[in-house]
DNA sequence: AACTACTACAACCGCGCTGCG
DNA sequence: ACGCAGCGCGGTTGTAGTAGT
């Protein structure tokens, strides 16, 4: 016998959150904090149920959430980080700070699953090696990476950075606001969902996502994601998903290149986690001699994707 | 201008895990 | 030890917006 659904009640609204639900959500929070979501509905006079708050909390009304199209060190990361742990959504998001699982999800479906169906299709990808065969090395590749995590996790190491990067040390830690300024951040998620309701155009959102692309991106010269995808250059491409040098010089980038807002959102929402967001801190883990037996076969990992396409 | 097909993303659903009585 | 409730996660669906004809 299943359990029955939490939202099956009479009068329980589904469907879009209108600002206005928005803002009871938010300022209940902001008194109550998060959890205890059970009582969120009762509490405020929400009709909707427990679950559903909850999900608007954490993927749009949560403080420090970054919106709008992916940078490219980002894109990479998560295509790295997905080719590692899988569909791990949660455990990816860690790594993002200013993204939710679900909308990293919702970008790999509609975005970046295309990009490497693409990629992997292409001619140059039988070049020197069949596509079988790369696919075949490449799942060795994650299946070894995924031993090491699974044996390292198995370890009593008490000095392992690991433990701290787990999902519930990044965004939910917001269960337990510290006041003032982490909602401020959730005030400007509602004053930013209001100005998309009242006028909401698509050269407005276009314009808003490109000038935040221009705040958080140094580098990517107007190279985003859009209509142009479809007749981007596959050397382009190439470069664009595996063409970066290494995790922790694409993560440097990455960290330089978060706006001053989005810095300062993550130095208040993840205190636990630091300045330099962990991305290498997870490969010098996986690399770290005696975690893993093939040392330089996973360094490989990084490096031979680019070294099979190109040569 | 109207219709259709496609895309992107917010929201929902169902299952599994965990803590508590 | 067991059952229940709450929560988190991954997969899927619904729908609004956009492009193409």
């Amino acid at each position: 016998m299943g359990r029955p659904p939490c939202c099956d009640k009479e009068g329980v609204k589904k469907g879009p959150w209108t600002p206005e639900e928005d803002i009871m959500l938010v300022s209940y929070v902001q008194e109550h904090g998060a959890g205890n979501w059970r009582t969120v509905p009762s509490n405020t006079g929400l009709r909707r149920c427990s679950k559903s708050c909850r999900l608007r909390w954490t993927n749009y009304l949560r403080p420090g959430i970054k919106r709008g199209s992916f940078t490219e060190d980002e894109e990479k990361m998560i295509i790295q980080l997905q080719a590692l742990l899988g569909n791990k959504w949660a455990a990816i998001a860690s790594y993002l700070p200013e993204r939710t699982d679900n909308d990293i999800k919702n970008y790999w479906n509609t975005h970046l699953r295309k990009k490497l169906k693409k990629i992997q299709e292409s001619p140059l990808c039988h070049h020197s090696i069949s596509r079988g065969q790369w696919e075949k090395k490449l799942q060795t590749d994650i299946n070894k990476a995924k031993q090491a995590l699974n044996e390292a996790l198995s370890l009593d190491k008490p000095n392992l950075i690991l433990p701290e990067l787990k999902p519930s040390n990044g965004y939910l830690s917001y269960s337990k606001p510290t006041q003032g300024s982490v909602y401020a951040s959730s005030t400007e998620n509602i004053a930013r969902l209001l100005k998309g309701w009242v006028k909401k155009t698509p050269k407005l959102e276009q314009a808003n996502s490109s000038s935040m692309n221009e705040t958080t991106t140094a580098s990517s010269e107007g190279d985003q994601t859009g209509p142009k995808e479809e007749s981007v250059d596959l050397s382009e491409a190439y470069e664009s998903l595996f063409g970066f040098e290494s995790f922790e010089s694409s993560n440097s980038e990455f960290s330089q290149s978060t706006s001053p807002d989005a810095s300062l959102v993550q130095d208040e929402s993840k205190p636990d986690v630091g300045d330099h967001f962990p991305l290498s801190m997870l490969e010098n883990w996986l690399l770290d001699e005696g975690l893993v037996q093939g040392k330089e076969e996973l360094t490989d990992f990084s490096f031979d994707i680019n070294a099979d396409l190109f040569v």
